[in-house]
DNA sequence: GCCAACGTTGGC
DNA sequence: GCCAACGTTGGC
């Protein structure tokens, strides 16, 4: 069992959009990096909803791993966002999972508040030019992000 | 809207 | 395989 993180602007997919959807396929993910993490998780890991590119980014829910990794479907259609023209069918490159609501938190833990705990090691959220939309999250991590709601 | 950081692309 | 140009992310 793991723990991760993932983002999504809330303009356009919000925790209270996953709240309502229920269960949602985390399509469009095209990072190598970001996709080999997709690829690692399990049905019933642990998911830090993060908001990035708004008004208070930070931690805003909870979610479980809904499904093993599967093909992310978008890649091979030529009228998705996110189609690859270059992705083999017999060897998909994109993968996806379904995301499943848990709860929402009462507020946004900050991302602020979340770099100013200490003693958290190496976690690529507040590495110095954070990119990585979907990354793990160790237990201490996620105990100390949580103990601040 | 700005811009730093960094991944990807493509010429050589 | 190098690296400049370009595109994207995401905090501010």
């Amino acid at each position: 069992m793991h723990r991760w993180l993932m983002k999504t602007e809330p303009d356009t997919f919000s925790i209270d959009d996953l709240r309502a959807r229920g269960v949602e396929p985390w399509n469009g993910v095209r990072n190598y990096q970001a996709r080999n993490f997709i690829r690692a998780m399990q049905r019933g890991d642990a998911v830090m909803i993060y908001h990035s590119s708004c008004a208070i980014p930070g931690v805003a829910g909870l979610a479980k791993v809904a499904s093993a990794p599967y093909p992310d479907p978008g890649q091979f259609d030529p009228n998705d966002e996110y189609f690859d023209a270059g992705s083999d069918r017999g060897n998909p490159r994109w993968t996806l999972v379904d995301v499943r609501f848990a709860r929402k938190l009462r507020h946004v833990i900050t991302l602020d508040a979340i770099k100013s705990l200490e003693g958290l090691g190496d976690f690529a959220l507040t590495r110095r030019g954070n990119r990585l939309s979907v990354l793990p999250v160790t237990d201490k991590q996620w105990d100390a992000i949580l103990a601040l709601e």
